[in-house]
Formats: C-alpha cells, structure tokens, sequence
DNA sequence: TGCGAATATTCGCACTATCGAATATTCTGG
DNA sequence: CCAGAATATTCGATAGTGCGAATATTCGCA
C-alpha cells in the first residue's frame, strides 16, 4: 500500500481519535442531526462542537445540509459506523484489559507512585 | 455508552492515526515479525520504529515476545486487522474525494494562495 | 432594514506528539 | 566478565491538538 493512502486513513483514524467525536459519530448512526439537536444531546459548549464538526467535515468523515438557519449533521458512509462496531467487538473481548487501561488512563486523583 | 468507554476507544483510534503505525500494523497481519525485520521491511529509523511500537504496546494493539536477543511483535486481535479492510473498503468507495484531499494534504510545494 | 437565533471562525494558551541524536538496557557468545 | 548486536528510553526542538472566550457570519422574520 502506497505511504500516501496511509496517510489518508491515518487522517481518518485522526479524526475518529477523541471521544467527543466518537460520541457524535455514534450520534449521527440514526439519522441526521441538527448542531443544535447534537450539543443538546451530547452537553457540549456550542463553539467545541463546532470545533469537532469542522475537523469530521475536513476529514469528510461527516457531511453537512443546511436547511435554513440549521446545520444538519449525517455520517457520510455507514461504514464508518460498523467500524465502530468492531472496535465495539474488540472492547468486549478483552474487557479485563480494557478496564485495567482504563483506571491507568484515569488516574486524576490516584498519587502515589 | 460510557465516556471512559468512549476515550478508551479513541486511544485505540489514536493508536492507529499515524502512516507509520498503520504499516506496521498491515505488516504484522500476516504474523509476528522481530523488531529489526519491520524495521528493514518498512525502511525506519531504529529509535522511531521503537517509538511507534511503544504506543501501539501502550494501547494494546500489538503484544510483544522476547526471544533471546529479539523481540517479536505481533498483533494482539485480527478485529484490529478488519478495521483495517473497512477503511480500505472505505477508501475505495470514495476515490475521487480521497484523491482529493490526498492532494490537499501534501502541498508541500504547491505554494500559492 | 435590522434583531436575534444558529453556527462557524479566530485567538491565545496549555498540553501532547513526532523526530533524530544520544544513551541505556538486555542478551548471546566467547 | 566483556564485546557487540538488538531493542528501548530519554532529551530537546518543533509542530499539532483541544479548549473556552470572544467575535464573525448567515438566515428568517417582524
């Protein structure tokens, strides 16, 4: 595989690579949605959202429709949400490791050490 | 789905947003490989090929095996290797825009604007 | 036309990632 | 034990990301 269209995906996974994006991805697996409708859902500050949506759309892993004075949100292939599902699948066969990186990953008040 | 769910899936995603990570993951698909074999096959820097396997060691992407004066690297779940075959499938889906932004993304000489 | 809602963009800052150079570690054979 | 191969880690510089605050843009409607 040529280095350039690893860079392609490695954009894709880039964009995929943060759990608010993650948390709209999943959003949009439904149907579209207004900005609105996601920050409403999701409890997010309007302007990190539209923070987030910009780099979905720059990696044209979302696509946008405005329809008056709103934007409406949708996933631009469902693919991208089946590779959700198997990072679903992968999380649930190695729960014991998965839950032992996620208390590494969350030390906030655990010193020590 | 939980937050801390949703930030250990984007380690994984993180994991793999890097070209180099990527081929190193591709490599390994068809079985493990001593560090110094990938390095040759990809053609790395030493110290850099021993930096991106640590992360994807960190995230538990690829698991390591000391053999005597080698470290052989493979692999901890095929899941990973489909996620793999969906974005290429992905990728062909939308060549046209991929080439696209292919060509946004390494400017490097076209100046302009 | 101009206000107000919905969304996007810009800015400054803290934090993280990547890289090559240098150095450290670990193992094997002699 | 020592030299050398294989791998890992640390360091310092540079670039990239994420965030909230502030500001800009766009659109519908009175």
């Amino acid at each position: 595989m040529t280095t350039p269209l690893r860079a392609f995906k490695a954009q894709i996974f880039q964009a995929l690579a943060h759990p608010t994006r993650i948390a709209i991805v999943e959003a949009l697996r439904d149907g579209e949605l207004a900005a609105g409708a996601l920050g409403a859902r999701l409890g997010l500050e309007q302007a990190n959202l539209s923070q987030h949506l910009a780099v979905l759309r720059s990696r044209l892993v979302v696509v946008s429709r405005k329809a008056g004075n709103q934007v409406y949100y949708s996933l631009r292939d469902p693919v991208l949400g089946q590779v959700l599902d198997l990072l679903k699948q992968y999380v649930q066969a190695h729960l014991n490791e998965t839950l032992a990186l996620l208390n590494e990953m969350e030390p906030k008040k655990r010193r020590r050490a």
